[in-house]
DNA sequence: GGAGTCTTTGCGAGTAAGGG
DNA sequence: CCCTTACTCGCAAAGACTCC
């Protein structure tokens, strides 16, 4: 089934919150205006809302008609799930998303059910930021309460996150290590997640390599996926990341890139320096310097010296010709 | 030793970006 | 607009590991 508060986040929640102060990409920071994007990207975007106000509508129709209503709750028996899946956003997001609310009211209700060990409180299957938003605005929350399981609130909230496709690599990363660290089943966590048993172990791999300071200090890199991310997992072996790292991730340089530039700024960091090679002196049978020669991988340099061997180089110039020959005869 | 689970590796499909 | 390239993602298969 289809993602059910597409609806909520459209109308109610700032688009792509990060889950950190770092993890707040730029290009996934909230647009409440639609300045400077074109009408193009306007109109398209009208038609993707459309299609999601449809797909939204009928899952609330799915719980209507699977008896679920929507109460109102008070904010304050409210609590945030068991795992967090995301870290806090911004404050901008937040403020947004107030606005946001306070302007067009909570369209789509959350999902909740009841506390297992605290009669009257609930927890937080999804929609986090809307009853943080609600709880600001001293609003009640619209919500549907449902009971579940610890596995199946973690399906649902995972799910909820995961079928979006807005969460990036790292971030389903660290959401599969803290789900796995709950000791849920890898059954379960795939479900969360939506993905097989090998990606699955994929990410939790790279979830667990890398340490989470390194991750919180790149952001979420949303366009960088799982190949990249097992590259610097390789990187890193053998490596003390933090400290190693520490100088350039502190730097402002670094901060002020997005989150896909950091993650390349500290690959290039630790890639190995490819070896610098002197070039090589080439002496004539008469004692003479009269060449050098540089080799790299993609090329090999010449340089005659004219002082030592006045004319050489056009001299060898004008033989290229007879010399390709001679050299296609031998490979031949 | 067998069964179940997890990891590793390779490959192909799909997609977005860039260049001609 | 089409082609190429780079990239992500999921699937399949084999190997490694653990438990009984």
């Amino acid at each position: 089934m289809g993602r059910k508060n597409l609806l909520s986040d459209l109308l109610s929640d700032p688009p792509q919150a990060a889950p950190s102060a770092p993890l707040a990409e730029e290009g996934r920071a909230p647009q409440p205006t639609l300045g400077g994007r074109g009408v193009v990207g306007a109109m398209s975007r009208s038609l993707e809302r459309l299609t999601a106000e449809s797909e939204a509508a009928r899952a609330l129709a799915d719980q209507f008609a699977n008896g679920e209503t929507v109460l109102e709750i008070d904010p304050s028996v409210i609590d945030a799930s068991i795992v967090p899946d995301r870290m806090p956003g911004t404050d901008e997001e937040h403020e947004a998303l107030v606005q946001s609310i306070s302007a067009n009211g909570q369209l789509v209700p959350v999902l909740l059910r009841p506390h297992p060990s605290q009669p009257a409180r609930y927890q937080t299957a999804y929609g986090h930021r809307r009853v943080r938003a609600l709880k600001a605005l001293g609003r009640p929350v619209r919500a549907v309460i449902r009971k579940m399981t610890d596995e199946e609130l973690v399906v649902a909230q995972g799910k909820e996150n995961g079928e979006r496709k807005d969460l990036s690599f790292i971030e389903r990363a660290i959401y599969a290590v803290t789900l796995e660290d709950r000791e849920f089943k890898r059954d379960t966590i795939g479900s969360a997640l939506s993905v097989d048993k090998t990606e699955l172990s994929r990410l939790i791999s790279v979830g667990r390599a890398i340490p989470r300071a390194l991750i919180e200090a790149i952001g979420p890199a949303p366009k960088t996926g799982r190949r990249r991310w097992m590259e610097l997992e390789s990187l890193l072996q053998g490596k003390d990341a933090i400290g190693d790292l520490a100088p350039l991730i502190s730097s402002q340089a670094f901060r002020s890139k997005n989150s896909d530039a950091r993650f390349l700024a500290v690959c290039a960091a630790l890639a190995p320096r490819p070896q610098r090679t002197e070039p090589e002196s080439w002496t004539s049978v008469d004692g003479k310097a009269v060449a050098s020669i540089e080799r790299k991988t993609e090329k090999t340099t010449l340089a005659v010296n004219e002082k030592v061997a006045p004319g050489f180089g056009e001299f060898v110039v004008g033989r290229l010709g007879e010399l390709y020959v001679e050299y296609l005869k031998g490979t031949a």
